[in-house]
DNA sequence: TATGAATGAGTCTTCATTCAT
DNA sequence: AATGAATGAAGACTCATTCAT
């Protein structure tokens, strides 16, 4: 926890590439089945040097999920901040998510299977952000539906759907897959638009707000990341 | 696997409770993640009469998926072999396969979860199921489409947003949820009729479909319960 | 130990089959390294059974150790006993000792590599047993020097020479080997008469000697064999 | 098997004292009934430092044969090459083997009992090496038999007695025994050249030209001793 | 006579963690 | 900044033994 206050160049570099290599295995071999010496092994450094780094083992996964879910709630945010229509906020939201969920397959796996672990501060930590982004789609969709842009239904049943699609994709996803973010985002968003609206509101409708939208906002990006995340 | 020929009355009931127990901790703190030792403390065995009942870990972790597995393909297979219209087979299936999500949380979670630790012929014979049923769900969407019910689509596009939308369900569901698998299949299937199919198929003409279906085949059951599961 | 006074017909018969079965195994495995289960299932009874015959694991040691032993002193003792001449007598030990090693090269495997598992009394009979068997031995080693038909040496030499050669037998031996103990016995003792002799005594003097000897005995078994062993 | 490069000044020496160790007991109670907590015990060490130094308990097993039949095999090849009549050969072997014999009596006890233990790899190049240095006794005693020195035999009735002779000593030497490796393996080979060649080979004779063969290559030493084995 | 069920100490092995250097 | 050494609890699994039936 409390580390040396002075650290050279390379720490933070060696850390977060530690972290890298332990997402890689915890997403291969779950986070129970993944042993501190393979890591060490991987990264190429000694169980010793491994805890001046990480420190315990639980720091791992809790950078990892960090690494996921902190990026994704501010872009989530940012989104919401947005004076859009709810709907073009929804699609926004979500080929961020989609985003992130390919970028970092290895995270979000580990992140959906091995959340478990984690105690006291850190998981309660993580169940409020969590909560947070799902109040955020809630809000998004319950707007939909207030602007007749979605049909009328129960909110939770909503939300339900629109993460099912999403969040499950990590099972199925391969860095090189046919399908990137944005194609994917166009699909779920489409079914979940015509399926929820039942009226008819038409994708292209949405993907013509996107569009416009983009030439707006040339070069933001509502994705968080990189190092500062 | 061989297990010594002549048993007891008990045997089967107890081996059964035991899985039960396995499964409920396994989705609780994974399979990795729970030791023997536990399990056998939570049955009211000793480590050694557990094995007696199972024998290695890894055999819990087959039955746990059988038991999930085996019952949804017997019953994909009976659906799928039905003389009826093909969404209307759909709407089946998914209701089956939320009947077991929502009854088996546990096992669901476990399958979900843990399916990289089995090794051999038990991985390969997971795979081959998991298979299989992905295979029926695509030739439903497809002959869907070819009589025109559903929109026109990749047919993998479509096969991901079904599973994607029942499968995550494992997440959220409680056992005394307010939805039950009826209600939850209604609610995916319109979602994905509305929303696949982009043209108006009625939502009402295929819960019209089920209702008559019912009415045909009065008691028939779809799921496989019971002893034999 | 204390067994059940009355027995059916079958028991006595059972049980000894019980012990051919684990000397089998106790020579393939070692004692530590077989299992008291899979004894029962090659003689085809359970766990239960099997301690109704045998009792505990050391007595399959005890019995198979007695096996050998026992008559390999009874017809020592008979040998010694014999009036003729010591040569001849330790050419018919040499005999009635590879006989034994090569009929129950289980047993004598068993004996030679786990005599040090049975403890207090199991063990010092053991003890007392070999001593006195070699003390047979090196009594007629001596006596051979008194007559003048073997070289004047330590006796103990002496004796640790005839052992070594015949003993280490087992590790040879297969039950369909070229050579049976009548041939080994007179390659043995021509070597050792030769050998320990060093002055001339002919091999053909001592195997005439047995000739003659089974002549006028004919019939008569040093060996002691099968149920009364 | 492949242990981490680096390794501190220490790490050799408790290895080997471990090694030692196990030897020691594995002698006393065999292999199999020996645990890996009391090898722990006994040299200070807990199971997991074992584990460290050791790796799975049948390396043990491994270096304790290896200990045994490497120096062997060295000495018996470099006494085979060498320009002397078979005869000496044999008589340097049989010291040899027999100082070795004596010198690890622990090793060799474990070597002779618990050879079936080891696997795969390990287990064909034990026998491979064993094989060998049959081999070598085999060829000696041919040519031996060729030049006349010793009488014409089946060679592998001489092999056996050969092996049998020399290899049971284990049974019975103490570290402090009023014999020697010298000592014995002159009575040996006394009573193998007069028995086997059956011909009055003087024994004089073969010490005579060790004797010799000694003061031709002074300090010279045919054992392997040491660190290096 | 024989069994199925149960036990619990014991097996080897692995693991996260610590710490002197 | 990093390592080699050590620990000790926990891991899965086996085994000889017992006993009610």
């Amino acid at each position: 926890m409390a580390r040396p206050s002075g650290h050279g160049t390379g720490f933070e570099t060696r850390r977060q590439e530690t972290i890298d290599t332990a997402a890689t295995l915890f997403a291969r071999r779950g986070y129970a089945g993944t042993g501190i010496a393979e890591i060490g092994e991987t990264v190429g450094l000694g169980k010793g040097a491994l805890y001046y780094y990480i420190g315990p083992k639980e720091n791992l996964l809790v950078e990892i999920q960090g690494r996921a879910l902190r990026p994704l709630l501010r872009s989530a945010r940012r989104i919401d901040k947005l004076d859009e229509a709810p709907v073009l906020k929804l699609r926004l939201l979500s080929e961020s998510l989609l985003e992130m969920i390919l970028r970092r397959l290895d995270h979000i796996r580990v992140y959906e299977h091995d959340y478990r672990y984690p105690q006291g501060e850190n998981l309660s930590r993580l169940l409020r952000q969590r909560r947070e982004f799902e109040a955020i789609v809630r809000g998004l969709l319950k707007s939909g539906m207030e602007t007749g842009a979605l049909g009328q239904m129960n909110s939770q049943l909503a939300v339900l759907q629109f993460l099912n699609l999403h969040n499950h994709t990590y099972q199925w996803g391969h860095p090189n897959r046919t399908w990137d973010a944005a194609r994917l985002s166009q699909e779920y968003c489409a079914t979940l638009i015509a399926g929820l609206g039942r009226n008819g509101v038409s994708l292209y409708n949405v993907e013509a707000q996107v569009r416009e939208f983009r030439m707006r906002y040339d070069g933001m990006t509502l994705m968080a990341h990189d190092n500062n995340d």
